[in-house]
DNA sequence: AGACTCACG
DNA sequence: ACGTACGTGAGTCTC
């Protein structure tokens, strides 16, 4: 059993900092508890900083904050005392919260693991101390409960509290060396240390920082959605001559293919029967009127309680804008993911879609400044491939689109059908997810054997890209893993599975990650760049989200075409490949309805 | 809790 | 013969 010192007194605080301040690195957590969904309460920080060094600080034992002057507060904003910790991201929101700049974030042991298996369901502190070091200690369940019985760690005695945090403490001291040692081993320490852990205060700032959202304009747009699917409810009831829960799939079923008996030649089918999704519904459109407005009561009910209705109720009372959580220990593939909410699919494409995104809008004053990578995963796949002629089309600079119609059918590319360049967009598209050919028929338009044609000589004129798509299936086969340009690592254990469709699986999973995977960590190397410069071109703007090949910021309106010019240059000067890498600019007053820059 | 559906890149 | 594009998060229904 780890010994904990409990700090409960003002001496006892004063002895701890002075300890701290001689460390060269130390373990902390915070702990909290959460009144409502807005904000924290902090109820103690534990530390540990060697062997028989572990402290757990009480909050409620303390007349005065451990974070006034002559406090903790020093100790967090010298950077030449390293932290390390379990999950760093939401510690640094919490210290800036207490007005503290916390700096020398130096190692955080859930990134570091997520980087050794980035394909692990979680990365709670007890499995992987479990997994790296072969020991159990206390998992959150255990002090707290779960489901309806969980309790307030406010209603944990303090002994019980100080335990629990000193063991977990201690345990990340030692995790710290262990998971330092296998990142070295396999070769991701540089990731580690430029890639993720500069990127983790970026994150926490733009968390912090928000978005700003026109709630009375959501709240506005509901009503109207809920009155239309009202009308549209009734028409689809009339059309079915019966009554039902449109949202249930179960009714639905039964009403589609039992009383309105629609063909269920060619209907895909799930675990539990026939499927009524969209790309389903697109296939009976002609068989009855009922499918339309089925699918125009399926989007608009959609857009209104994720996005209308969930919203506005997310906007924090305190800043008045959104906080979501950017996740950097979630994906297999090395992006970042979006949760509470999810910003990052926001909707672009329908006309109600566009609404939602006009209610994302900048401060008085401010605009809206938007970058995007222009095709940056066919350009990795043409630099990562070395393919001779699709780099030849990047370097044209033209319609990359068109240009790979061109080289294919040997045409001139003034002669290019809208048909052709389609074909050729889905394909240019579906290489990087190892696409088939019925993927590409499905989504190009054309039949089964055209679509296979269309492969074979797709593959012809991109010998490069062809050949690099098997060595990478080799690789996975021959290693285990796949990586990035940057030495990201994703294991493909279903690679050597028996069985031939998840073996395939994994050929995909094998074909898409190193350049979905290579895309995330530009885009990664340019946000912290970004970061770092930003105030000094505009210390009024701010970055405030990331959505896989874009970033959004709210800017100055005097400031835009300097910020864009400063943006664009950091985002296509972050890496060198053997194509042009491009961004490009638009700007508005809000995220919907946005202008293209020149710069 | 799991299935289904669908929003995004 | 079959099912087949990669990566996410969230709302709703069903059991």
């Amino acid at each position: 059993m780890v010994k904990c010192e409990i700090v409960n007194t003002r001496e006892k605080l004063n002895n701890l900092i002075k300890k701290l301040a001689k460390q060269r690195a130390f373990v902390f957590n915070i702990e909290t508890s959460a009144p409502d969904q807005f904000s924290v309460k902090l109820s103690g920080i534990s530390f540990c900083f060697g062997e028989g060094e572990v402290y757990y600080i009480n909050f409620k034992s303390l007349s005065v904050s451990p974070f006034g002057k002559g406090g903790l507060r020093g100790i967090f904003e010298d950077p030449k005392i390293k932290k390390y910790g379990h999950d760093l991201k939401d510690a640094f929101r919490i210290l800036r919260e207490q007005d503290i700049l916390f700096c020398g974030v130096a190692f955080d042991t859930m990134i570091a693991a997520y980087l050794l298996n980035p394909g692990a369901r979680t990365y709670d502190l007890d499995k992987i101390v479990q997994a790296k070091m072969g020991e159990k200690i206390a998992a959150p369940e255990s002090l707290l409960g779960e489901g309806r019985k969980k309790i307030s760690l406010e209603a944990v005695p303090l002994e019980a509290r100080a335990a629990y945090f000193g063991e977990r403490a201690e345990a990340t001291w030692r995790l710290v060396e262990v998971l330092d040692s296998e990142l070295e081993e396999n070769s991701l320490k540089k990731l580690f240390l430029e890639i993720e852990m500069p990127l983790l205060p970026v994150l926490a700032k733009m968390e912090m920082d928000g978005v700003k959202i026109d709630a009375d304009l959501l709240e506005k747009y509901s009503d109207k959605a809920e009155r239309d699917l009202a009308k549209l409810s009734d028409k689809i009831f009339k059309a079915a001559k019966i009554k039902f829960n449109i949202d249930s799939p179960t009714q639905l079923r039964e009403v589609l293919f039992n009383k309105l008996k629609i063909s269920t030649a060619g209907i895909g089918r799930g675990k539990t029967g026939l499927s009524t999704a969209a790309g389903e519904l697109q296939k009976m459109k002609g068989a009855h009127p009922i499918i339309e407005m089925l699918m125009e009561y399926r989007e608009l009910s959609k857009l209104r309680s994720t996005y209308f209705e969930a919203l506005p109720k997310l906007v924090s009372p305190g800043t008045g804008r959104i906080h979501t959580s950017f996740n950097q220990a979630i994906t297999a593939t090395g992006r970042l993911s979006s949760s509470n909410p999810n910003l990052q699919n926001i909707p672009t494409r329908s006309e109600a879609g566009q609404v939602i995104r006009e209610a994302f809008i900048a401060s008085p004053g401010f605009k809206i400044l938007a970058a995007d990578y222009a095709h940056i995963e066919l350009r990795i796949i043409a630099s990562m491939a070395d393919d001779a002629e699709m780099i030849k089309a990047f370097r044209a600079g033209a319609d990359i689109h068109r240009q790979t119609a061109s080289q294919i059918w040997g045409i001139p590319s003034e002669k290019v059908t809208p048909e052709i360049r389609q074909a050729a967009k889905t394909i240019n598209f579906g290489v990087t997810y190892g696409m088939g050919a019925k993927g590409l028929a499905e989504g190009a338009g054309i039949t089964f054997e055209e679509a296979k044609k269309f492969i074979v000589k797709y593959f012809t004129v991109y010998e490069g890209v062809r050949n690099f798509l098997e060595e990478t299936r080799q690789k996975a086969r021959d290693q285990g893993y796949v990586e990035t340009l940057f030495g990201r690592r994703r294991y493909l254990p279903e690679i050597y599975s028996p069985i031939p469709m998840i073996r395939a699986e994994a050929e995909r999973m094998a074909i898409n990650m190193p350049v979905q995977g290579t895309a995330a960590d530009i885009l990664k190397l340019a946000m912290i760049k970004i970061n770092d410069e930003l105030p000094k071109v505009s210390p009024a703007a701010k970055m405030i989200l990331q959505v896989h090949d874009e970033l959004v910021f709210e800017v100055p309106g005097k400031e835009i075409k300097k910020v864009a010019g400063f943006v664009k240059e950091a985002m296509e000067k972050v890496v060198k490949l053997k194509v042009p890498v491009v961004a490009e600019v638009e700007a508005g007053d809000n995220w919907g309805k946005m202008e293209k820059l020149v710069v």
